[in-house]
DNA sequence: AGCACGCCGACT
DNA sequence: GTCGGCGTGCTC
């Protein structure tokens, strides 16, 4: 009996031999053996790995020969794959992100094997009605596989989306919508359920592990056709995906910071060339990268060009200058709302001096200095002169170098001192942890129960302000001032972005208080951001993108010598590459992060083969390797 | 000698 | 990433 069925085991269970990649794990293809009949590329399955005690998860890749060194068995297959398209876009994480497969693969949620989509007929009304220009638009995102509409804030880009995700939900399909920062736009999210009721899910990184698990069954059985959500909502199993929405697509958010470092923007455009699933890319600021590369079509909303003091600016003595202060309490007595931005970026310190406000600039370039804590020094990023911090200011003698922060804390403080009667409320990551206390004071603002709110970037990002009459602008300067090739874009961008949430009311006005007033009143009022686009590609030229790749890895370790070594020997590497220009190889800004020592290389090639061939050769550990960086 | 800790290398 | 092996150095 038993020799019997050994026999027949053998005679039908052929070993049989597999490439599988370990999930989340830094490792290069394995191989191993299997006599379980049905193994599958695509599929999950458990493995022994090394002298671990408990098995891990793989995905089978490929059949292979019999290889030359001996293999450990397949444990099992699970119901879990991954298919076909998952696969080529893990693939293309892989090799362009420059990580393993493993950690590629970890990004998706995979299909399970026992269900089926439904293509039931779902009949959503469609009550936008679309303007003249709206439908121009809609004609030209139909033409194109991948666009972008490239629309002022408040030209109604929202129901050109809406109308074409109508379209594919009722022809059976499904759509993603990505915003940035989902979790604090609750406006946006509370439209589309209106519109979509019970056929959306909102997916982002909060949303509690069951309730991920039921939305992703309910996506790949059909239950669910539109997933409104932050980056991470490109890897559902979406078995009839047809269309992707990237909604203010310049924003910084869909760039992943840790591993793998994708871009949800880009990857979209390359779902989108590669499986001929429609891509439409919104903003009102788009991306260099994008404008370049993208057909693109322009919706201009009549306040920019008819209103001519809409945007005014002053130059202000102080942080917050007596004229503002006077503008602000004008507002105030006619019983009009105020909202003053504070750039983040500007919470970081940088050497000012209290007198005459100058920021230090290095004697050899037009840049500010950056400040290295680490030495006590300051450095040029440019020509990397360093000096030490100086006692007194060298424009003015007489004031004194000091470590600004300008924040929202700050400006609140000073508000509340100088209007005591009026409810001033704090808007960035510090005051507001929840979902709740966002939606609460949003709420509380706009019943009028809050008369000034200062606010980080999380005030642009996607909200309306019904009663805004001024717009206060502050701390520009620090952004354009940032030694980045993209704070001119940046500065520009948080400009209109800001200003145009004060832009849906005739009597609105905005505020911009900088030193570098020629700069934002050519781009803001004498001409718009179109021009503004089109010059900074040629500023930027062949030395940063678009017409150029730039990347960058960080080597940390906490032995300092260790890491300037590894940073060393990718930089003498770099060098046998005739195609790859080295921009910098030295110390990073923030030397010292979590007990580990940084160094930095960045370079640029017009060769994206040879990078991606220098930075797959580099030696893994220890490095992180930062593709389409910012500098 | 016996153990705690930290570094290093291998993983099919 | 994660594990065990093994060297170092401290203590009894």
């Amino acid at each position: 009996m038993f020799a019997y069925k050994t026999r027949v085991m053998r005679k039908i269970n052929k070993i049989k031999y597999f490439e599988v990649v370990i999930l989340k794990s830094p490792l290069k293809p394995l191989t191993y053996q299997s006599k379980i009949e049905d193994i599958q590329v695509g599929f999950k399955v458990v493995v022994p790995l090394n002298r671990r005690k408990s098995s891990v998860q793989a995905v089978v890749i490929k059949e292979v020969d019999k290889p030359s060194f001996i293999c450990k068995d397949i444990v099992s297959q699970t119901k879990y794959y991954f298919d076909e398209r998952m696969i080529k876009i893990a693939n293309f994480i892989s090799k362009y992100y420059v990580c393993s497969l493993g950690h590629a693969f970890g990004l998706f949620t995979p299909f399970e094997s026992n269900m089926i989509y439904e293509k039931k007929s779902i009949d959503i009304k469609d009550k936008t009605k679309l303007t003249n220009t709206q439908n121009r638009a809609y004609e030209f995102i139909n033409k194109h596989n991948c666009s972008l509409i490239f629309a002022d804030t408040g030209a109604g880009k929202t129901e050109i989306y809406i109308k074409k995700i109508i379209e594919t939900i009722n022809s059976g399909s499904q759509a993603i919508f990505l915003i940035p920062e989902i979790s604090l736009t609750p406006q946006m999210q509370e439209r589309l359920e209106a519109v979509f009721g019970d056929i959306v899910a909102v997916w982002h990184s909060k949303i509690s592990k069951k309730v991920k698990e039921d939305i992703a069954t309910d996506v790949q059985i059909g239950n669910i056709r539109v997933v409104v959500g932050a980056r991470s909502a490109l890897f559902l199993p979406y078995k009839h995906l047809d269309l992707i929405i990237v909604d203010e697509e310049h924003d910084n958010s869909y760039k992943s910071s840790t591993s793998p470092r994708y871009n949800a923007k880009d990857l979209s455009i390359y779902i989108s060339s590669n499986f001929k699933i429609k891509t439409i890319l919104g903003s009102a600021t788009p991306s260099i990268s994008t404008f370049y590369k993208i057909p693109y079509i322009r919706i201009k909303e009549k306040f920019y060009k008819n209103s001519k003091n809409y945007i005014t600016f002053i130059k202000p003595n102080n942080m917050l200058d007596e004229i503002i202060i006077n503008k602000i309490k004008q507002n105030l007595d006619t019983g009009a709302q105020v909202i003053v931005f504070v750039p983040t970026r500007a919470n970081f310190k940088y050497q000012v001096c209290s007198d005459c406000g100058k920021a230090v600039e290095c004697p050899y370039c037009s840049v500010s200095m950056s400040l290295y804590v680490q030495n006590r020094v300051m450095r040029c990023h440019y020509c990397s002169f360093a000096q030490r911090i100086p006692d007194s200011c060298p424009y003015c003698k007489t004031g004194i170098i000091q470590n600004n922060i300008i924040g929202t804390a700050e400006v609140a403080k000073i508000l509340e001192n100088e209007f005591k009667d009026y409810t001033i409320k704090q808007f960035d990551r510090d005051k507001i942890k929840t979902n709740k206390q966002l939606r609460q004071i949003l709420n509380e603002f706009n019943n009028k129960k809050i008369d000034i709110m200062i606010g980080t970037s999380m005030l642009t990002k996607g909200h309306d302000y019904l009663n805004i009459n001024l717009v206060v602008v502050l701390g520009l300067d620090s952004l354009l001032n940032m030694d980045s090739f993209q704070a001119r874009q940046l500065a520009i961008t948080t400009a209109i972005q800001v200003a145009g949430r004060g832009g849906r009311k005739d009597s609105g006005q905005v505020i911009i208080a900088t030193k570098n007033v020629e700069f934002f009143d050519y781009y803001l009022n004498s001409v718009d951001f179109e021009k503004f686009l089109n010059d900074e590609v040629e500023f930027r030229g062949e030395l940063y993108p678009p017409k150029i790749k730039i990347s960058k890895a960080i080597f940390a370790h906490k032995d300092e010598q260790k890491a300037k070594d590894l940073m060393q020997r990718a930089k003498q590497k770099v060098q046998g590459y005739k195609t790859i220009q080295i921009i910098k190889a030295d110390m990073c800004k923030i030397f010292k992060i979590s007990n580990k020592y940084r160094y930095e290389l960045v370079i640029r090639s017009h060769n994206i083969n040879d990078m991606l061939n220098f930075w797959h050769n580099t030696d893994e550990s220890f490095v992180h390797i930062d593709m389409d960086c910012s500098i």
